[in-house]
RNA sequence: GUGGAAUUAGCUCAGCUGGCUAGAGCACGGGGUUGUGGUCCUCGGGGUCGCGGGUUCGAGUCCCGUAUUCCACCCCA
């Protein structure tokens, strides 16, 4: 007896539906890229188990699908694309022209639990740029992922981009009752807060022996990250203790957002520390204002990584966006178009007796035309479709070509065969022209151009 | 890895406290007036009731285990 077999746990099937859906949100993250300038990249979708390891410590092996092959080597499957990247860049760094930005939109694995918004395997878009250290790369990553996300129907009323800055948050805390060494431990707490009610907080303040000092502080931090009068009151009384050149920093890069056309979506966050990763300096997240769901895309600078991986000491900022999220997302606020499967430019439909004729038609929609001397396309091939239905009924066959979405039929009837000609019919308006069996693929061509 | 809930046709679900040859709508397919649109009529394919055990004369229904899905924890690059 046969065994049936179910999809590994946390993987997806891409049904034509899903698969539409799926080159949707692909080709928005690649047009844009390319229309800020990146270029795609992509690496292999497993590397040595200690890239890993090197970049994030060996309890990320645990989260990993690793493996070893024959010769006994310790490989995993990419959870991320970024340590791919940084070895890349590592390896030719001395020939490749800077800055070098590029981007990739690799499948990725993580072993583990799914959740909302979160599967084992997924699609992951990429954004880096290597090789500049200015506050303008950082503004262009941010700038490149809301352009993605207003590709795909998104605004400033549905989609936020939170920032901050691990080096000027530092020196902020420092200026008040934190000192250097408590900073991983700030930091710790300050990325567990907003998803824990008071008492949590205050265990976790308890937990890790915080001051009294401390805990003002971190109260003051959870209302600042909070909308409205009560948030910017706590924010301008942080920031009030902050040295000036850390106060300053922080407007400019604002005033370098507004000025790229991203003041709807970006606002200064002193709560986003992004894990305890490995960036250096500049972090943020891109969120959707209902909030409900995990962050869309988030990223930073990681100006340590490719000389960690032996690389030369490299500049490098960059985020990620994953696809699960973002369908989410997209679904709740109803932005998926409908009809996102390809829908035929002909369909052909055939009452003679004889299947030849309408096949003949077919195969010269289909193939492209080239001039005489083969220099050039004079007219490329169609989308063309036909129905494999027995039945010689009309109404039925043009109902099938109405729900392939076709934007013309072409039918073939016997008295007006015999006439020498072809019926067409836009299936927008429903009107028809008759066209003569050797001009029909001319004129459906030029009906085809009109309507696109 | 831990805990809670769920799993019946491709999809959404009925199936009361165990008594069926397991149903509906949608979807899919054939046909319907020798010739024009998502309608209508009609017929049809498709289900090891997630899987494996157990209790029982009898299990879709009760018990145990297991897989998967969803939710939460851990973690989040």
């Amino acid at each position: 007896m046969a065994t049936r077999f179910q999809g590994p746990k946390g993987t997806r099937d891409f049904y034509p539906d899903a698969m539409a859906v799926r080159r949707y949100i692909e080709d928005a993250w690649r047009t844009v890229s390319t229309r800020f300038g990146f270029l795609e990249v992509d690496g292999p979708t497993f590397e040595p188990l200690e890239l890993y390891k090197i970049k994030s410590g060996d309890e990320i092996v645990s989260q990993l699908f690793h493996f070893q092959d024959r010769a006994d080597r310790a490989l995993a499957l990419r959870p991320e694309f970024t340590p791919s990247l940084a070895r890349m860049v590592a390896e030719k760094a001395g020939s490749l022209p800077r800055p070098i930005k590029w981007f990739s939109i690799p499948r990725c694995y993580r072993a583990e639990q799914p959740q909302k918004g979160r599967l084992r395997e997924f699609i992951q878009w990429n954004a880096d740029v290597l090789g500049d250290a200015t506050t303008a790369a950082d503004v262009e990553l941010v700038a490149v992922c809301v352009a993605a996300l207003e590709e795909l129907g998104l605004t400033a009323r549905e989609v936020r981009v939170g920032w901050n800055h691990r080096e000027l948050l530092t020196r902020g805390l420092c200026a008040g009752p934190f000192i250097a060494e408590r900073m991983p431990v700030a930091y710790e707490i300050l990325d567990k807060l907003h998803k824990l009610d008071a008492a949590g907080q205050n265990a976790l303040f308890e937990a890790r022996e915080c001051t009294p000092g401390e805990v003002a502080v971190f109260d003051l931090l959870t209302a600042s990250a909070k909308p409205g009068e009560q948030g910017r009151q706590a924010m301008e009384e942080l920031l009030a203790s902050w040295p000036d050149d850390v106060r300053s920093e922080i407007a400019q890069r604002q005033s370098e957002f507004a000025n790229a056309g991203l003041g709807d979506y970006c606002a200064f966050d002193m709560t986003i520390v992004r894990g305890l990763a490995y960036y250096t300096g500049f972090v943020f997240e891109a969120f959707d204002v209902g909030g409900a769901n995990r962050a869309l895309a988030g990223g930073g600078r990681y100006d340590k990584l490719v000389e960690l991986l032996g690389g030369p000491e490299i500049p490098a900022t960059g985020f990620g966006m994953g696809d699960v999220v973002l369908e989410l997302v997209l679904r709740e606020k109803n932005l998926l178009p409908k009809n996102l499967l390809p829908q035929p430019d002909v369909f052909v439909v055939n009452i003679l007796p004889d299947p030849l004729p309408a096949q003949r038609l077919l195969a010269h929609l289909r193939k492209t035309h080239w001039n005489a001397d083969h220099t050039a396309v004079t007219g490329r091939g169609l989308h063309a479709v036909t129905s494999t239905r027995a039945t010689k009924n009309v109404g039925k066959l043009l109902q099938e070509a109405a729900g392939s979405g076709a934007r013309v039929a072409a039918i073939f009837l016997p008295d007006e065969y015999a006439r020498g000609v072809v019926k067409i019919k836009n299936m927008a308006d429903r009107s028809e022209t008759e066209a003569p069996a050797a001009e029909a693929v001319a004129m459906l061509r030029q009906l085809i151009g009109a309507l696109r």
